[in-house]
DNA sequence: GCCAACGTTGGC
DNA sequence: GCCAACGTTGGC
């Protein structure tokens, strides 16, 4: 299949690219999506091979941090049967699951990352989903728009 | 199915 | 901490 762009929002005090790079195989699981918009683009779009930027939001430095890839693609959210979890939820069960996460390996890192004013200063990237609807968690990204935000740091 | 009340997100 | 935007809930 055709690969395609995504765009993760994280809490960096949650999880974010730190916890990411310290990981085995800097590989990690993502889960705790609990919207239905981004739900359904990450059960039905997001595939292994798949690129993503990372991005951290809700803190001090607001912007892109580094580039990730799918290398497993939607399966059951384990924390929605975890009493012991934040992301519990009681109407889902093994059976009948709402939720769904994948696992995404870290590739870089930019350096220095890409702040949020440095994005909306690009008119190329006024499209960008970050812009139109903030507050989906799993945006797309066109082909147009990544390979404008790797110009920004000299990448491919 | 409408819609008011309420909760959450997230930049500032 | 504020507050606008937006998502969810639940009575009718």
């Amino acid at each position: 299949m055709h690969q395609n762009y995504w765009l993760f929002k994280a809490e960096p005090e949650l999880y974010g690219i730190d916890h990411l790079a310290a990981a085995p195989a800097q590989t990690g699981r993502w889960d705790g999506i609990r919207n239905y918009q981004a739900r359904n683009l990450l059960r039905d779009q997001v595939q292994t091979g798949d690129l993503v930027l990372i991005y951290h939001s809700s803190c001090r430095q607001l912007g892109l941090y580094g580039v990730a890839q799918v290398v497993r693609s939607a399966y059951p959210d384990p924390s929605q049967f975890d009493p012991a979890s934040r992301y519990l939820d009681p109407k889902a069960s093994p059976e009948a699951p709402r939720w769904v996460s994948v696992d995404i390996q870290l590739l870089r890192q930019f350096d220095p990352f890409i702040a949020l004013a440095e994005l909306k200063a690009e008119p190329e990237l006024s499209q960008l989903c970050l812009f139109r609807q903030p507050r989906l968690s799993i945006q797309p990204v066109s082909a147009e728009e990544w390979a404008h935000i790797q110009h920004l740091r000299g990448l491919e």
